[in-house]
DNA sequence: CCCTAAACGAGACGGTACGTCTTGTCTTTTG
DNA sequence: CAAAAGACAAGACGTACCGTCTCGTTTAGGG
């Protein structure tokens, strides 16, 4: 979904104009997804149009129809080339400090970013369209759980946790809660909950440690 | 949001024409209500129209506005009156039985029912329209939030838990992963998975009883 | 072509409302025709668009799709309500005053009404649509054929000129040289032109009266 | 309108140059008007597309535009390219076959000929634009005009009509009603019809050599 | 047993946005 | 330096729904 995404995720310098002899405007493209981002923030996801789209970047509609075939291709497109590196987990050396801190940061992202509203409007999207939702997780989920997995993984290398663990079953265990809350409940999801949610699990662990966790 | 779903939670026999004389047509209202439902399922959010909606159902398009304000509240009013019984937790005496069929229950609804599909969709739109997610939650999320606490109040009152439990926070890490499989990974949510966040949590409480988990 | 326009040839007072329950919205008909007729004298064919009409008119565009297909309809439409009456060959009891009255007034029409102006961007069409074209014969050409015999055939009545006649071509050789300056030519069409032409004929009329032309 | 139309009138011999270098592709321009007439004949006057043309002549948009303003621009210097030639009046040495071997010939221009079928679309659009009507004239009406009169020039020469005619009003009633049947009634032109015209013009101009129409 | 007032079907209306098409301009590369 | 390729701004096309409205019909109390 969206042919020219390839561009928000790689750098292909001097790669231009095959059977073509210019290829397409940056500056046209950068517009488009800048004047999808700004609607969605003033107006909301059902505030965004095609048609405003291409008014606000002041581009002809079919400039857009021509790199991307429906708003949440443009949306999905602006999401990737903004909010990529947002959300990499730091590495302290230490696997408590490194889960609290990439925990609270997924839930600031949630909650008070502009790239937050837009993946929020695009998760919901994903709801009513399995193709999109396929993109979404091929274009930024799967990546996304990677990172969150960082943080396991390397407590695993130093010895902290045991290897065999299931990580994407304890993954959804620390991230689960924090969507749970963002998507469906609306309570907060202020650094106590999200710490707590790093307590559990690592006192879970530490009784792995004498054994119990990594048979299951 | 939905001026009539009072309607769809309660009988009301002989309440009926005040001013008016003889009150709405029951048969039109169920006729919106399935001809909502069926074509969410046919052709998908973004296939349901009101204009669809009232000529499926063989009604007037006035007559859905004059009851329902948006396409949404008409999916919400058919949602709640078929799935609201859906996900009361059983009563086995035991908590361990209890929290795993209602998980395993949550994942089959969300998986597997129309009904389901009718609620992912309606969670997905939730995320566009802060009004219609506050009536969402007010009108299902709430209540059945009150149902997912049942098991674990009534293990308190068993003296299988102890009091001073931070319940709501419990529940999101059990029901949290399970929404989270299904709203953003689309990973399978078989019986092993959900089985395996009860026990962690029974694990976990059982440590509680020792004395950890009350204190923080 | 144009469903409507039965309306423009005949009263029809209270017939409304059979299917339907109100009909169709008398001002928007009337502010639609007038809006395509001033566009055509503003801007010429070309200038005339459905999207310019119903802004024009303060319509939908879908009102006027509902009631005519193209915008040539509109202009037909348009065209046969407000030029219909306009060339009733006068009747003198002389066929000489009648023919030099009825075909001046043809050249005064087709070079200086704006219903000319719209007869003559329809006549123009046509040759690029026959569908259109057998459209306009159909509501109006044929009409206008029978007007412009109306002087002859009171003539034979009256005994002025021979039973006997081919009348259509007799017309054509009075009416043909008219619309030829008009269409194609650009020469322009004086009274002493129209009125030569009708010298010619009755010159050739009275000859006939001595027996040649009848004997064709 | 049409720069290039002097091509199609004058030789330019030996002056050829592959695809490129300099001056311009004679065989993309002739490419391009046989498009043009192609998809005329094909679908008709709107069917004829400047992008169109272009694809079907292999050529790109631009050389045509390089070339031509409009779509009409092209058709006009295709008709007159392949049309020039065919309606020059026979010199039988006689008024009478002449005129009737020219209108007859006229009258299978118009209704049976592929350039004819160009002429009428262009007749068409003239009516829609007066820039092009003018260009029209000066390309081909004009010089047509002439042809036509060559038979009464011939015959006042030969002394067969009298001098001090009004020759312009004298073809009008002769052309003029062939254009009408074709441009605006659909009847056939037969040879009975342009025979007729023919007789009644002869007999006019015989009573015209004892006097009476030359003293109008 | 009408009388009355609502709810109803039907569907026209003014609108907005859709996704497609063609126009005429432009930029770049190739031969 | 013309021609091929094709992206671009502009704007009309015809369609689908939106939400409002006005009709005339149906229906079930209350007078």
């Amino acid at each position: 979904m969206g042919r020219a995404n390839t561009a928000a995720a790689g750098p292909e310098p001097a790669e231009r104009h095959h059977g073509n002899r210019h290829g397409r405007s940056e500056q046209a493209r950068q517009a488009v997804l800048e004047a999808a981002d700004d609607l969605l923030v003033e107006k909301g996801f059902t505030g965004v149009t095609i048609e405003g789209i291409a008014a606000r970047a002041g581009v002809a509609k079919q400039t857009v129809y021509r790199w991307w075939k429906t708003k949440t291709d443009v949306l999905l497109d602006a999401f990737l080339q903004d909010a990529a590196k947002a959300l990499n987990p730091p590495d302290h050396g230490d696997l408590g400090p490194d889960l609290r801190a990439h925990l609270r940061q997924l839930a600031l992202f949630l909650t008070r970013s502009d790239a937050g509203a837009v993946f929020k409007a695009l998760i919901g999207y994903a709801q009513h369209d399995p193709a999109f939702a396929a993109a979404l997780r091929a274009g930024y989920l799967d990546e996304q759980r990677r990172r969150d997995l960082l943080p396991l993984e390397r407590a695993v290398e130093r010895g902290q946790l045991p290897a065999g663990l299931d990580m994407a079953a304890e993954i959804d265990q620390l991230v689960g809660p924090v969507y749970h809350r963002v998507l469906m409940t609306a309570e907060p999801v202020d650094q106590a909950f999200t710490d707590r949610l790093v307590e559990v699990f690592l006192h879970r662990a530490d009784v792995a440690d004498a054994g119990e966790i990594g048979s299951r």
